[in-house]
DNA sequence: TTATAAAAGGACAATGGGGTCTTTTTATAT
DNA sequence: ATATAAAAAGACCCCATTGTCCTTTTATAA
């Protein structure tokens, strides 16, 4: 569904406040590890991540990874809209420039409820939630 | 939703059908002006459609591009298959190699059953289908 | 106060997506 | 047969994505 860098972000930061959970502040190889990513590149987005106030980072011995607790949630919409952009879930999925019920492409009225259910899904979920999300293992196994 | 050239190549297609539902068969200048894309690159991509033998071509004088009617209809699903492949609508959401109730991702639950409504909407809708649908009109503007 | 552990920063590189342009081939109308 | 109209083919280009590697900064532990 998403690019690289937005998997591996979602991947880190779910891992992360995973940890922080358990009173860990992870470091960079031990995520890029868990998460199967490259972790020069894993490095490259959560540095960035750091700049956008996603997350907090320590340096120095004993350092690593955490969320302020204080701060509101990370939403899966507003760390898409730092990476990739929204155009996989907003817009219209034949390319034109507006979508509009009055002027639909031969796609709109298929289309635009799944997409509805997407933005819905975006805009719900939050690291924190995925993080503590009791149905799922995400330690599995990355795609190629 | 779809890369540039799925939607070049969804674009054009449905066009192609639509005109020669009216008995017209478009050539390269007249399909890129249509659906607003850029004409070199749209020859390109139906070169390569025309190859794959989703669309038939005719070179010279009155030439164009059209369908054989006897051949089976192409679905959405065919044609992104040999654009951008179809890991945007299968394959997990959070990147992990296998997607499976039994070993769900924090996305699993929430996003499985917007993937497979995806899934349904590429495997029936198709070239034909879309560009006979009555409550549309395609030729609007498209996006940047 | 010095060694060590960790993140930050910056230069570089491979690959693919998204395109342009020119030449060649093929068919048709005259 | 020849001029013309059209698609096919191939060389090339730019830039974003997806990375790697090396140096620098910062914090802590001993
Ligand atoms: S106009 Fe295309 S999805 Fe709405
Ligand atoms: S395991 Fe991630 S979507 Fe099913």
């Amino acid at each position: 569904m998403f690019n690289k860098e937005t998997e591996y972000a979602l991947r880190s930061l779910v891992y992360i406040q995973h940890q922080n959970d358990r009173n860990i502040r992870p470091g960079i190889e031990e995520i890029a590890k868990e998460i199967e990513a490259p972790h020069a590149f894993t490095a490259k987005i959560l540095q960035r991540l750091v700049r956008l106030g996603f997350v907090q980072s320590a340096k120095g011995r004993g350092g690593g990874f955490f969320f302020d607790p204080n701060k509101p949630v990370v939403t899966l919409h507003d760390l898409i809209q730092s990476t990739e952009g929204t155009r996989t879930y907003e817009g219209c999925g034949f390319g034109l420039k507006t979508c509009d019920d009055a002027h639909p492409c031969p796609l709109h009225f298929q289309y635009a409820p799944i997409r509805a259910a997407l933005q819905k899904l975006v805009r719900e979920e939050s690291i924190q939630s995925l993080a503590r999300n009791p149905h799922s293992h995400f330690k599995a196994a990355t795609e190629k």
